[in-house]
DNA sequence: AGAAAACCATACACTCGTGTACTTTTTCCA
DNA sequence: TGGAAAAAGTACACGAGTGTATGGTTTTCT
């Protein structure tokens, strides 16, 4: 509805909205969702925008210069989202580690498309070493932070690291095996109540 | 070294060592491992195979043929191992279970050419139905055998089916995230040692 | 030995995707 | 208002991959 106000200036309606490099990145992220890397051609997004490819190579040199834009992106919000986790949410260690694995486990929950994306990009890390290496870097910065918040409630910092890595890598299992829409599956609760059952059991002797 | 003995039967040395279907599959199980299921292309099998195409559209019907028949292959040596597993390895309920853990850890180190493979496999089991099917089956079975040892050792099915989830999960995880060639990482030891830390001690009580 | 089947090579038509040079249309602003 | 810069369209050359049709070799079986 209402079709036509060409001569606004904040305007860019539904008639011509020259796209912005930000918009083919968001273009490349959602087929990175739904058909992997491989699914991110150029030729495919410039339909989906209702552009052609004229306009791509404007934004972009080429394609591996689309990819690594998009790398860059992801890699940005992932270290300030886990700057955001460092600092505690509750003064309660037991209710801060909740929060995290709450936010972590989002991930397959409400933020399905981060979680796809990720997977692509780790399908995408076995043929790529750069992006090999950054995932690495991820992940150790992801354990750190899991660490952190474990050895507050952890009998010894060995066991700390135990359980950190036990329940990291957990999540990014639950990321693939038994991962589905319905997903009436253990993820969300279970993991919370392990930890009740065993961990705090072993801080509470 | 024995260059030639072209008159043999059984012969078929390096000469012209005519190809097989298994052959095909091989190749391209290969290359799956290492390029993802997108690398499977019938050019470059039969590059590395040393014939051309011509052979490959003799032995499958098309690329999609190749393709059925390397899940059909992997998913039948998949049940085979599992209903292997499944009869207990040794009297004590722990140390059936330590058996189990080290063969699905081995995954991630002998036999590294499987890990990758059903990495690349759940990799395309995101762009196709019937594939996460395949792959949804397959691990509920895994999911079943781990309960079932775990159910021996744990004080009540509840536990049993928390811990298993927890435990294959963060298998599924670790092929994932950390996995490197080198690996003095938390999988072999790590895990085994928390089953003797919390799981046992709950037993022991 | 010789026909039949198995196996492979060659050549062609086709699709899809990239990248580049060039032109056209908008937009903005002096 | 008119022109530069930004954004997008057009056209071409190219490569890589598939599938098919057809013919040429080996095996194998009798």
């Amino acid at each position: 509805m209402s079709p036509d106000a060409p001569n606004t200036q904040q305007a860019a309606r539904t008639a011509a909205p020259r796209l912005t490099r930000d918009a083919w990145l968001d273009a490349a992220f959602n087929a990175a969702v739904e058909h992997g890397f491989d699914g991110v051609r150029v030729l495919v997004l410039a339909d989906t925008l209702g552009v052609t490819r004229g306009s791509f190579y404007w934004h972009f040199k080429d394609h591996a210069d689309l990819v690594s834009a998009l790398l860059e992106r992801w890699h940005a919000n992932e270290a300030r989202s886990n700057q955001q986790m460092q600092q505690p949410s509750s003064p309660d260690p037991v209710e801060d580690l909740e929060i995290l694995l709450d936010a972590a486990l989002a991930h397959g929950g409400a933020d399905l498309g981060n979680m796809r994306f990720e997977l692509a990009l780790r399908s995408l890390g076995r043929r790529d070493a750069a992006v090999a290496a950054m995932l690495l870097e991820v992940d150790q910065a992801r354990m750190a932070l899991f660490v952190g918040k474990f050895v507050r409630i952890a009998p010894d910092a060995r066991t700390a690291t135990d359980l950190a890595s036990l329940f990291y890598l957990s999540i990014v299992g639950s990321f693939q095996a038994l991962s589905r829409p319905q997903a009436a599956h253990p993820t969300k609760q279970y993991l919370l109540e392990i930890i009740g059952r065993y961990l705090v059991k072993q801080q509470a002797k």
